[in-house]
DNA sequence: ATGAAAGCGCTAACAG
DNA sequence: CTGTTAGCGCTTTCAT
C-alpha cells in the first residue's frame, strides 16, 4: 500500500535538486530562502508525505519540546483540571506533556523524575503529596538548569517556581462571609493542622474573627480525615459542643456535604442553625440541598499558568529570579448552605 | 557548580579506556561483556554522572518509547483512572505517556493526532467521543503499521483494536436485578438511544424482560440529557407516567442521584415506590441515600486493559487480529436504592 | 540564495 | 570479549 520507509530532507532535496540545507530552511520557514524555492519544496514534501523527525532535530537542538509532569496521585477531578490546563497552554505552545504518577509511592516518585530527566524533558511541573518532602529528587533538574514549576505547595527552594492560592486569604474569606451572615460562633473541621496549607487556612479563619474582635476558640477546631466516617464523627462533636456553633468552615466540599447530611439527619437546620462553607468547589456542591457555599480552587488555571511559567522560562521570558512564586486569585462562590440573611 | 557537558559514553569510554561501543553494550548489560569491565564502566558512568540520550538512541531505534493518548475531553473523573491505568502499565513497560485533549474540537483532533504522528510515538489509545465519527485522522497511524487501541468505541476498523465493555451485558444485569427485586414495570432513562453504546444498553434491558416475559413498552423509556435539570425534568415525566414503574434503570450515576432526591421530594419512596439502578460507579452514588445501585464501569482497568494490549502489540506479542476486541467484565454493586427484598 | 561538510550521541553489523 | 566503522535525520557554520 504505502511505503513503509520514511520521506527524509535528502529525498526532498533529490527530487527538487537543491540541497538537504535548503530544504531544511525552507521547511522552517528560513527567511533567506526564494519564496518559490520554498513553495515547491512545500509542495514536494507535502506530496510525498514527508514528517519531519523530531528526535533527529531534537538531537541536534538539544531540546525535546516536552514537559514532564509528575502527580502523586492521578485520582482526583482537580487533577483533570490541572492536566487540562497545563495541555491546553503546553500544546498551543508546541510543547508534549508526558505524565507519570507515583500513586504516593516516593520510590517511585523518584524513578519517573529519573525516567523525565533522561527523557530529557525541558521542564517540569510536578503537584506533591501536602506533607511536606524534600526535594532532592529534583536537585538533578535544577543542577542543569531544568526549569521547575511547583502547583500547591510552599516549599521554598532556589530556582523553583511555585504556583499557588493565597490560602490565608481563603480562609479569611470563608470566615468573613460567615460572620457577615451573622454567625458570631465560629467553628472549623480540618484534616491537619499540621500542613502549611490548612495551617495558612486556619490563620486566616481567625484572622477574620480577630479583625471582628470575635474570641477564636481553640476547642471549636475538630481534626478529621476527609472519610465518610471522619465527617460524620466531626459533626457528631460539632453538635455536642454547647452552645452549638452557628458557622463553620469545612475544609473540604466532600466533608461539607457529609456534615450537612449528618446534621440535617439531626435536625440541626442548615444553614438556618448553623452556616457551612466548603472548600474546593467540587460537582457534589450544587447537587446537595442547601447547596454547599464553598471556595473555588482553580485547578485548570493553575495548570494553565503553571505551564505559562514554565514555558516563559524556557524561552528566556521572564527570568527565575522575577515570579518565583505565583499566587492565584480565588473566590467564594455563595450558595444556600450559608445564607442566613436575605 | 556542576559540569554543563553532558556526559557521553565517548567520555566514560576514554575514562575506562575502552571503546564508544563497549560501553554502550555494557550498559545495556549485554551478555557478552566481561562482568567486571560492566561494573567498571557503570561506576564511571555513575559518578561521571552520565545520562543515556535517549534522542540519539530512538534515532538509532527508530521507536520513542512513548505512548500517545488521546482524549477527547480532559474533565470526568472517568479520565482519570483511565489515565491512572494507562500510565502505571505503559511505565511498567518503559514507555512514556503523552496525552492530548482535543476538547471536542475535530480540528484539534486532527492537529493533535498529526503532532503525535510527528512526534514518532509508538502506539496510541484514544478515547473518542461517544457519537460515531469516522477514524480518517487515524489511516496514518494504520498506514504507518503503528498501533491503536480505542477505547469504549465500537467503531470496526482493519488493524485498530477495541477496548469496551459489554453494554448488552450492563443493561441486562441492571434489568434483572430489578426484577428479581420483584419489579414488574420498569422505566429506562438514557441520554440518547442513537449511540451504539445506548443502544445497546437498551436492548440488553429488553432482554432481561423479555426473559422474564413482562412486556418491554416504548413509552416508559425517557431520553433526557445530564443535567440537572434534564434529569429533574426525567423523573417528572416516570412519576407521571399511570401507573407508576416500580423499577428505573437510568444510564448515569448523576442523573440517577437527582432523580432520586427529585423522587422523594415528591413523596415517591425509593426504594420501595420505585427501585433505581444508575451507571459508572461514581463517588455521589455512596454519598446520597439511599446510596446507589450501579454498574461498575472500570476505567482503570479498562486503561491498562488497553495499554497492555497495545505493548504487547508493540512487542510482536499477539498479533492484531488475534483479539482485535477486547470486553472487559463489569459488575451489579447493590446498595439500597434498588432492594426491595430483605 | 544556496551548498558542503561536520556533528549531535548512540547502536549494530562486521571483524577480529 | 572488544574494537572499527558507518549511519540514523537533522541543523548549522562557513563558504560561495
Amino acid at each position: 500500500m504505502e511505503s513503509q520507509k520514511e520521506i527524509t530532507i535528502y529525498d526532498i532535496a533529490k527530487k527538487v535538486k537543491l540541497s538537504a540545507s535548503t530544504v531544511s530552511r525552507a521547511l522552517q520557514d528560513h527567511p533567506a530562502i526564494n519564496k518559490k524555492t520554498k513553495k515547491k519544496i512545500f509542495d514536494v514534501a507535502e506530496q510525498m508525505g514527508y514528517r519531519s523527525n523530531l528526535f533527529a532535530r531534537n538531537l541536534r537542538q538539544q531540546r525535546t519540546m516536552t514537559v514532564g509532569v509528575m502527580v502523586h496521585e492521578l485520582n482526583s477531578s482537580f487533577m483533570t483540571s490541572l492536566l487540562s490546563g497545563i495541555e491546553k497552554v503546553a500544546n498551543e505552545a508546541g510543547y508534549a506533556v508526558v505524565i507519570t504518577d507515583s500513586s504516593g509511592d516516593i520510590e517511585k516518585e523518584m524513578t519517573n523524575a529519573r525516567n523525565l530527566f533522561n527523557r530529557r524533558v525541558d521542564g517540569v511541573i510536578t503537584w506533591l503529596s501536602s506533607n511536606s518532602k524534600d526535594l532532592d529528587h529534583f536537585t538533578v533538574f535544577v543542577d542543569k538548569s531544568i526549569p521547575i514549576v511547583l502547583i500547591d505547595s510552599l516549599q521554598q527552594h532556589a530556582g523553583i517556581t511555585s504556583v499557588v492560592i493565597d490560602n490565608r486569604m481563603c480562609g479569611y474569606m470563608a470566615a468573613k462571609h460567615l460572620i457577615e451572615q451573622g454567625c458570631r460562633r465560629l467553628a472549623h473541621i480540618t484534616s491537619s493542622l499540621k500542613t502549611p496549607v490548612n495551617a495558612l487556612r486556619y490563620k486566616g479563619f481567625r484572622d477574620a474573627l480577630a479583625e471582628h474582635k470575635i474570641a477564636s476558640k481553640e476547642r471549636l477546631v475538630v481534626v478529621a480525615p476527609v472519610t465518610e466516617e471522619g465527617s460524620i464523627e466531626a459533626a457528631g462533636k460539632i453538635m455536642q459542643m454547647n452552645p452549638i456553633p452557628d458557622g463553620v468552615f469545612i475544609n473540604n466540599d466532600f466533608a461539607a456535604a457529609v456534615c450537612i447530611r449528618t446534621f440535617l439527619e439531626n435536625k440541626v437546620k442548615v444553614p438556618q442553625d448553623i452556616a457551612v462553607v466548603g472548600f474546593n468547589n467540587d460537582a457534589i456542591g450544587t447537587f446537595i440541598r442547601p447547596t454547599l457555599t464553598t471556595i473555588n480552587y482553580p485547578g485548570k488555571e493553575m495548570g494553565a499558568a503553571a505551564a505559562r511559567t514554565l514555558i516563559n522560562q524556557l524561552n528566556g521570558v521572564g527570568t527565575i529570579e522575577q515570579a518565583s512564586n505565583l499566587t492565584l486569585r480565588t473566590e467564594l462562590i455563595v450558595r444556600q448552605s450559608s445564607v442566613k440573611k436575605r
